[in-house]
RNA sequence: GCGCUCGUAGCUCAAUUGGAUAGAGCACUUGACUACGAAUCAAGAGGUUGCAGGUUCGAGUCCUGCCGAGCGCACCA
């Protein structure tokens, strides 16, 4: 597996370390190592300045002395310029020390040992009988590649969408079926006629406060087993998740389970109780609160004694816990949330589980129209289904236009349309609102999915024509022009690390659009199938690419046809 | 009112987590398919990083205040 050779900056910084007779450490040093704006400047660089207050010399003076001391093999040449010491790499060495190892690594590049840790990812979770909107995207796209992010970061990573399958909307929901339900109409199209007649139900609620009365009734009597009320929520659930399952398929997301919020309705007078017994309970108005410090109560039960949203999570956190035993948990949930997740983790360390500093809320920015949330309740959705047919549309369109000739172009316009949806989510940092652009969305060119994938889908296009195969090579005349590309290569595992990090898949989506980059501007300059001696190794060097941009695909749930 | 998140080119966003002359893409203008896929490449133009202070060798990044936006803040999730 990875990590065969120790990384480049670790190596600099031993180098460094040592020059300074060890009055920093490698890992001080490689804190400070930085990659210089300008390129003409070198290839690594170390600022002195932090140095100068302990040496009480000028930063010049300090670098001056030190690029004296700095000789290696990894290093060709050394300069001073202000402060800094400017290391440039000795090319061929560094490019056969990376270019090798991706060769024998292969996919595996860049991936950590197993460390038999299991990380739990609650994402996704949309809500029953709701549609599945592009608000739900982000949940989605993020987790996923959160997960895979984890898995090529060595531990076991468990999928959980938390549906939204509880709670007083399906009170709501019953009330308006009974009211103005149709059941064919339903069955034709489930998801798009219960949002309908929910709609409606919100709208005629709000001059009619004893509709929501009667909705708090009926999900009383759904959490006391009513068997009306709970064949009206199998049903609903059953025909939601038929339609949610068609996007999974679309997006190539899968769960370990689907345990959500009903699945906890019998495991909360546990919790409940246990609340009580350890004094956290508390009467308010009628409900039933835990007191926090520096924010407010959580809200445990209503006073008609039916559960809440953080009932439930608490808990699928025991439940999970006790079953699971993971190192660590995610939510990816949004950031409007920030304060229920606050609360909720603080609510468990009240209740002495020290395990519940290691639950994490990812919050993520929302998917804005017009500057405004959207909502749900008022009907004012954009459906992702319809945003991926359009995509997929648009992707057919191109390959019409541009390969028509292409076989099975159905699969391949599905992979490019659901690839620039998904690239399009993930490439920016997660805390940013987003606002909802189908335009963006369906340009395939300059910062996106398809770019990536076309560049890819040219390298495979080569490796064909030159019929590569995987064998032992040496690297040397693949021309200067590769340098930059090397360099990103050899970076691949850190920001692979650093994603993790961060819970950041955005950092491989930038990776992944600056290696593609890199890389057409060398194929736009280099004649690779040369017929001069050069090609085997050129081609063996268009293959690691290939390889690192297939397996930054991979990490971000975006595929990767070989022809488009 | 309080809390959270944010404010960078016309638009969408970066900026090595405090480092060198703030960079990309879109849109716009121009050039390149006898070099392997033009979903590409090359070039041009575009900036008082919301405003005002402060911290230090050094601030888009950290602190304080103000302005602006979005989202939360008890029986929804």
């Amino acid at each position: 597996m990875g990590g065969k050779y120790m990384n480049l900056t670790n190596q600099i910084a031993n180098v460094i370390s040592i020059a300074l007779e060890n009055e920093w450490t490698a890992e001080q040093v490689e804190l400070l190592l930085e990659k210089p704006k300008q390129t003409e400047l070198g290839d690594i660089a170390f600022p002195c300045f932090t140095l100068a207050k302990k040496f009480r010399k000028a930063p010049q003076q300090i670098a001056l002395e030190l690029s004296a001391k700095l000789e290696d093999q990894l290093i060709a040449s050394v300069q001073v310029a202000g402060g800094y010491v400017n290391i440039f790499l000795n090319q061929a060495f560094v490019t056969n020390q990376v270019l090798h190892s991706i060769m024998t690594d292969l996919q595996k590049y860049g991936s950590k040992n197993s460390m038999h840790e299991k990380i739990v990812i609650d994402f996704s979770s949309p809500n029953i009988a709701k549609p599945f909107s592009m608000g739900h995207l982000r949940s989605t796209v993020i987790g996923n590649s959160l997960a895979n992010i984890a898995e090529k970061n060595g531990y076991e990573a468990l999928r959980i969408n938390h549906l939204g399958d509880w709670g007083t909307q399906f009170g709501k929901l019953i009330v308006a079926y009974k009211l103005w339900g149709n059941k064919e109409k339903i069955l034709a199209a489930p998801i798009e006629e219960l949002l309908k007649i929910y709609v409606h139900f919100h709208n005629l609620a709000e001059k009619d406060d004893s509709l929501n009365d009667q909705a708090r009734a009926a999900f009383k009597s759904l959490e006391e087993g009513d068997e009306e009320a709970l064949t009206l929520w199998n049903w609903f659930k059953e025909a939601s998740l038929k339609e949610f399952q068609i996007i999974y398929e679309l997006l190539g997301v899968h769960f370990d389970s689907y345990a959500g919020e009903a699945f906890y309705n019998d495991k909360m007078t546990r919790v409940v109780d246990d609340l009580k017994k350890k004094g956290l309970l508390i009467e308010s108005n009628g409900a039933f609160v835990v007191e926090l410090e520096d924010m407010p109560p959580s809200l445990i039960t209503k006073k008609d004694g039916a559960t809440l949203y953080a009932t439930r999570d608490l808990a699928a956190a025991i439940y999970r816990h006790q079953t699971f035993h993971a190192c660590k948990t995610f939510y990816v949930v949004g950031n409007e949330q920030t304060l229920h997740f606050k609360q909720l983790f603080s609510v468990l360390e009240k209740m002495g589980f020290e395990w519940s500093k290691n639950l994490v809320h990812v919050p993520f920015g929302m998917m804005l129209k017009d500057g405004k949330k959207m909502s749900t309740r008022k009907g004012k959705v954009i459906l992702l289904a319809d945003v991926i047919t359009d995509a997929i549309k648009t992707a057919q369109h191109n390959i019409e236009e541009k390969n028509p000739t292409l076989e099975n172009k159905e699969e391949v316009a599905k992979q490019v349309g659901v690839g620039a949806v998904i690239f399009n989510d993930l490439k920016n940092d997660r805390m940013n609102d987003i606002e909802f652009s189908l335009e963006q969305m369906l340009n395939f060119e300059g910062e996106t999915g398809p770019y990536v994938q076309y560049t890819n889908a040219r390298i495979c296009s080569l490796l064909q024509k030159g019929s590569f195969e995987v064998e032992a090579f040496t690297f040397s005349s693949i021309g200067v022009e590769a340098w930059p590309i090397i360099q990103l290569l050899e970076d691949f595992p850190r920001v692979v690390e650093k994603a993790f990090d961060n819970a950041d898949p955005s950092q491989i989506a930038k990776f992944s659009l600056l290696l593609a980059r890199q890389f057409n501007k060398y194929y736009a300059r280099t004649k690779i199938l040369a017929d001069d001696g050069t090609t085997s190794s050129k081609l063996a060097f268009a293959f690691t690419v290939s390889v690192v941009l297939k397996e930054s695909l991979r990490l971000l749930g975006v595929p990767a046809p070989e022809k488009m």
